[in-house]
RNA sequence: GCCGAAGUGGCGGAAUGGCAGACGCGCUAGACUCAAAAUCUGGUAUCCGUAAGGGUGUGUGGGUUCGAGUCCCACCUUCGGCACCA
């Protein structure tokens, strides 16, 4: 395709110009409540992007994507009389610019910079309406000096559970506040990576290996910064109800949050003081108990196990530590374990119970140990049959199916005073009974963990925290933001000490005081930049309480909070979790006036390689945004990623495509403009102030219609199609009525925003189309005084027939019957039921 | 293994239970042209038939209905997520 062929219109010029315009008139700037220009008349649209990591390798196929979308709502809306929120910004703290800074040499500072300078220009050549007045970055001083500032908040609160609140640390009657605080320091296994020298939080390890990278991941105890995420968890799983999401979206979160009511039991051990709590779902099953098993790493392990058995236990637990993850967790490889030559008693029959050590049992879940129902539980089936432990019924299968293995509800058996009962009365049987007798109680248990918040990285957020005397303490905020050391060497230590503790000037708080050298991880610019966006410039508070009420509040005709966030099915859990708890602590502490952030999100789907595949160098599949916007245009670009598929959907790229919606639009083109003699474009003498032919106005308003409808619910490609008809319509006129044309433009003008507003300029109309009122269609054009309707007879389409519209059932039967095929198809058959759809069809049945 | 989404022409896809394949790509014929490109006009699921017309057809098999791509049941395939969570 050689790049000199002559341009079907001249984008290359137009988009400049437009793109200059709309910089320069700062026509997409939203005020303030107290801005001037604000009107308070105006209701309010948040239409928020996932803001992307600006990397050195610039913007792919797959950011415009959303970002278009969104950018069809925004300048959608504004027409529509809306105060357009529609900002954008850069979450550049990372691994991915340190790395590249240790690997050049160069700061990550300034290589952050050149890459953000680089995505705007990029961002900005595709069209997009956003507010530049409102960019972000979470490496600018004035904006992490609010997410320390947050940090802060939550060092200072802890969760009431009378309350379900967060609240001040103030409140917490304990003795030592640093139990409950919902920032808080603990020594717990960590998944530490050597090659980045850095620990990273479980959902950043897939498979043992680091997503970053893919380098191999270990666990060991280290001192970690922790967010008590745990506490939210039933509100982040209740309050996701009230949420315009996508079911999957939701499912994705609770699952994540993986709630399982259960129950602890308490064993003693023979021989010793320390009694054993097991978590279980299936606390029915507790007759049907042969064993018990503690995870390797269980505190109680030293002191039960047998002198005879103190040797394997050992071994055992070692061969484990130095296992990784992958190995451990590779669910092809057979069950191991250990007895420990200790016997529990269960609490309900007194039997003796052997108890074993097995890493199939997790310290990080429940309780480090379970009861063992071999007989109801495929693991513990697999391990019994390996050792050779007995395995005892205590539930019959509704159906014929064996009851050895079966984990579904059935009836409870051979357990005393719970046989017979269903499964579910079973469980509440036996909670009652354990709580009556002290040995236990219905509890709640979820997979979700603590947030492990520090990193061992220099690009990233210092904590606003000095030690001193083995004890953590903020520092005042007055003294944020508390920027990092400006260091040659941020090179990863090698060992669990982040790089900042090599700047030990920095790190010297006092005398006696030395700051945290821990970083906040890259999550922690993004919980909260949706919030900066309304009031990006205050140095006062990290939102003003204003902006705030205005753009996130909830009023009679809005539930509050970002009215649309578009972004990839990558942020379904971990982002939109992490966003949303913090938002929670914010709005329990009185900061923000809904609980809420996102309150319609969509997931736009992935693009992959013409060839089908994932988009990836290896591949050599990847499409690069710049080059097509050099050959079709920014307007072409933007209407072909919108015109490939649904929004949501995956789909693969194909370049033969855009070229057609850029035909598309030099015919758009072509019904304003037309070239002369010389090959200029000038005004088309077909264009004329002539009133609409009946044809036309009925393509005209349902075009609004369905356009207008389509936009509303994000299906850009049949807003197109729509378009794409109506153009078909329009060009083989002979008189082209301007007033038509001038409609489309405005229909167009959020997909191509461009080319639409040279084509009302060109066209001699006042203004500019993104000032222009989003037309209303009229019911009546589209309305037709015949109708055609289909006749069929035993549902098979067999003639058509033309009929009034006012034309009543009878005659439509009558008519029907009349006509020639079905004459012919229904000769010398009875007729037993005729069935007539008004505007639609007859069916004769015979 | 569990959970979720999706299967429609050569391709991307469209279709409040009511004419399957809108719109676009590709292909194809024609117009314009010395010629090509561009542009414009028409055709394009499949089988039988010169045609008129008819048969078949939305992953597979059943079902509900006057009527099913759409609703119900079972199954197959693909993609995505989680994965020893007791």
């Amino acid at each position: 395709m050689s790049t000199d062929r002559r341009k079907p219109y001249p984008f290359d010029r137009l988009e400049a110009k437009w793109q200059h315009h709309w910089d320069s008139q700062s026509t997409f700037h939203a005020p303030n409540p107290g801005d001037p220009g604000f009107d308070p008349a105006k209701p309010k649209y948040y239409v928020l992007d996932m803001f992307p990591y600006p990397s050195g390798t610039g913007l792919h196929v797959g950011h415009p994507e959303g970002y278009t979308a969104t950018d069809i709502l925004a300048r959608y809306k504004r027409m529509r009389g809306f105060n357009v929120l529609h900002p954008m910004g850069w979450d550049a703290f990372g691994l991915p610019a340190e790395q590249y800074a240790i690997k050049t040499g160069q700061h990550p500072a300034v290589t952050t910079a050149h890459n953000i300078d680089n995505f705007r220009a990029q961002l900005k050549r595709i069209g997009f309406a956003y507010d530049w007045h409102r960019e972000v970055n979470t490496t600018d001083p004035g904006y992490f000096k609010w997410t320390q500032w947050i940090f802060l908040q939550l060092y200072h609160s802890w969760f009431n559970p009378a309350t379900k609140k967060a609240e001040p640390v103030s409140t917490y009657r304990g003795a030592d506040p640093d139990l409950v605080r919902l920032a808080y320091v603990a020594e717990v296994p960590v998944n530490w990576c050597p090659e980045l020298g850095t620990v990273l939080a479980n959902e950043e390890v897939i498979e043992g290996k680091s997503e970053v990278g893919g380098h191999p991941v270990e666990r060991r105890p280290m001192r970690q910064w922790m967010l008590r995420i745990t506490s939210f968890a039933d509100r982040l799983i209740a309050e996701l109800d009230g949420l315009d999401w996508p079911d999957s979206i939701k499912l994705l979160q609770r699952n994540w949050i993986g709630r399982s009511e259960g129950a602890e039991v308490i064993f003693s051990i023979e021989d010793t003081a320390q009694p054993v709590r097991v978590f279980t779902t299936r606390p029915d099953t507790l007759f049907g108990a042969t064993y018990l098993v503690l995870a390797p790493e269980h505190a109680l392990v030293e002191e039960i196990t047998a002198e005879s058995q103190r040797e394997a236990v050992r071994a055992y637990q070692e061969s484990c530590r130095s296992k990784s993850d992958l190995e451990r967790t590779d669910l092809a490889k057979d069950k191991s374990g250990v007895s420990t030559g200790a016997f529990a008693i269960n609490p309900v029959n007194g039997e003796r119970l052997p108890v074993w050590i097995a890493d199939y049992v997790l310290t990080g879940y429940g309780t480090g140990a379970i009861m063992a129902v071999p007989a109801h539980d495929a693991r513990d089936h697999e391990f019994a049959l390996k050792f050779n432990l007995p395995i005892r019924q205590v539930v019959q299968p509704p159906g014929e199916e064996p009851w050895q293995g079966f984990t579904g509800h059935g009836t409870a058996v051979h357990s005393d005073f719970l046989s017979g009962l269903p499964t579910q009365e079973a469980k509440q049987e036996i909670n009652r009974w354990l709580e009556l007798h002290g040995k236990g109680k219905g509890t709640v248990q979820y997979k979700l963990r603590d947030w492990l918040f520090s990193r061992q990285r220099y690009w990233g957020e210092p904590f606003p925290i000095i030690w001193e005397n083995g004890r953590h303490n903020a520092i005042p905020e007055s003294e944020l933001p508390l920027t990092p050391p400006i260091m040659e060497d941020f090179k990863p230590t090698g060992t669990p000490e982040p790089p900042l503790s090599k700047a030990l000037d920095w790190v010297r708080y006092s005398e006696t005081a030395r700051r945290e050298t821990n970083t906040m991880p890259q999550w922690a610019g993004s919980c909260w930049y949706y919030l900066r966006y309304c009031d990006p410039k205050n140095p006062e508070r990290f939102i003003s309480k204003e902006a705030e009420r205005y753009w996130m509040g909830a009023d009679s005709a809005n539930p509050g909070g970002v009215d649309l966030y578009v972004g990839g099915t990558e942020h379904a859990v971990l982002h939109l979790l992490y966003a949303r708890f913090w938002h929670k602590v914010l709005f329990d502490l009185g900061h923000l006036s809904t609980p809420e952030p996102f309150q319609k999100l969509v997931n736009q789907g992935i693009i992959l390689g013409e060839d089908g595949q994932k988009m990836s160098k290896s591949r050599g599949n990847v499409v690069n945004p710049d080059e097509i916007i050099s050959e079709f245009g920014a307007d072409a670009f933007r209407c072909y990623e919108m015109f490939m598929g649904p929004l949501e959907q995956m789909k693969p790229w194909s370049t033969s495509g855009v070229e057609g919606v850029s035909r598309f639009l030099a015919r758009v083109w072509r019904l304003v403009m037309e070239e002369n003699q010389a090959g200029e474009w000038v005004r088309s003498a077909a264009l004329v102030e002539v009133p609409l032919e009946k044809p036309q106005l009925k393509v005209l308003h349902a075009t609004i219609k369905k356009v207008s409808e389509d936009i509303e619910s994000l299906s850009f490609n049949t807003a197109i199609s729509q378009m794409m008809i109506f153009v078909n319509a329009f060009t083989g006129a002979a008189q082209r009525p301007i007033s038509a044309i001038r409609t489309l433009l405005k229909l167009l003008n959020p997909l191509a925003p461009h080319i639409t507003e040279e084509l009302w300029f060109l066209s001699g109309a006042e203004g500019t189309v993104a000032d222009q009122v989003w037309p209303e269609y009229d019911p009546a054009a589209l309305i037709e005084d015949e109708l055609e309707l289909v006749v069929q007879i035993n549902g098979k389409v067999r003639d058509k027939l033309t009929v009034l519209r006012i034309a009543t059932s009878q005659e439509i039967e009558a008519a029907a019957l009349a006509s020639p095929r079905a004459q012919e198809w229904t000769a010398g058959k009875t007729i037993r039921k005729i069935v007539v759809v008004p505007g639609k069809l007859v069916n004769i049945v015979v």
